[in-house]
DNA sequence: CGACGGTATTGAACGAGGGTCAATAGCCCT
DNA sequence: AGGGCTATTGACCCTCGTTCAATACCGTCG
């Protein structure tokens, strides 16, 4: 049951241990990932993790960068498309994200909540990317700016999110619908802000 | 440092623990929140409480569960309203109780998207209740269902939470701003479900 | 008003899991 | 082939959740 001690250069060591730890992910929530669990996977003792990551948090925050990077990056849109394209192929993109990558993808939602706040900072900084191409795109698409713009597409992208973990776990319309939705709703939103505001009652 | 034992009923130091529990999360995330502390504050040995919760996670749901029907209650509109004024007036209520009671708030949004089963469904059942108050208005606000309205209405309540959070930590328009925009988003979202959707490339 | 009994309460003990460190042994280099 | 650098180990400690038999508070009854 033990293993021979194998010997490997820090950085084959490094990306083994994300890789697997995003791998996890798959079938475990961040928090059942514990070192004892690592260890046995991937063959080591417990003791070595603590030589590549200060302590079990700094080790999780590796491996939930290491995934939202992966996201990021598969939906980074091509830019010689025109904004609508690339809003709705980024759209695309997102989903089919989601969809074959659920558990680790819930696990980046979840870790952003919980009382970490650096996890919380990579979810933002994600959150971040996704809305900074938005925002970039306004002009294209047509949309002009004013002081809500940023945190109606923070909420936009707060919709989106919620709308596509929803739709995976129940699909109440096509997939191509939902992306229509939700491309829509972006220039809804932001136009929603220019007409006055109600003020509220008393 | 010990205190002297002190005996009460049985219903008196549950409601003293779930409150207590509640007041603490105000400067304390759900998973700082440990047994340890809990007893301290209380006054009480870590054994007690294991005869009122069955362990921490149950301690944990019933602090949550009571910190959720307490915002429910505070932003319940009242029923003699028309539509639109429920929906700002019980808007305001919501950013209300999340601008005074923000660590607890964001306890409860964290705990959803913990791994806990249960305190997930104790989210879901407590925005389920805020979306079917907006659902129950549909008809009264001039607006029809779909087969997408319950998705989009949950993805409306998102961005409403998502904006809220944003703006209590930076508020960069005016609280009746804030209200009115997410109010007229709303109606908005629902709207770009009837225009037909794209085709998305390919 | 005092003892008595039911049960609220305790605190010591256990287990699981995170974190530390001096000792060990693989692998590359000459 | 041997030696040295350092990747790796495994035993140890500590914190924290959890259990349970023993204890003592408080309402009740004589």
């Amino acid at each position: 049951m033990s293993h021979p001690r194998v010997r490997l250069s820090p950085d084959t060591r490094r990306e083994q241990l994300l890789d697997l730890g995003v791998s996890l992910l798959a079938t475990r929530s961040l928090d059942e990932l514990s070192i004892d669990l690592l260890a046995e996977e991937a063959g080591i003792s417990r003791g070595l993790l603590y030589h590549y990551f200060r302590n079990k948090q700094e080790f999780h925050r590796a491996v939930v960068r290491r995934a939202t990077d992966d996201m990021l990056e598969r939906t980074t849109p091509d830019p010689s498309l025109d904004a609508l394209t690339r809003l709705t192929t980024g759209l695309a993109a997102y989903l089919d994200y989601v969809e074959s990558n659920f558990e680790p993808f819930m696990s980046l939602v979840r870790g952003a909540a919980s009382g970490d706040r650096f996890l919380r900072e990579i979810y933002e900084d994600a959150r971040g990317v996704l809305t900074g191409r938005i925002l970039d795109s306004i002009g294209e698409l047509g949309l002009t700016r004013s002081a809500a713009t940023r945190l109606l597409i923070d909420g936009w992208a707060a919709m989106v999110e919620e709308t596509v973990i929803s739709w995976v776990q129940e699909p109440s319309v096509s997939k191509d619908q939902l992306i229509g939705l939700l491309a829509a709703a972006l220039p809804a939103v932001l136009h929603a802000a220019e007409s006055p505001a109600r003020p509220v009652g008393a």
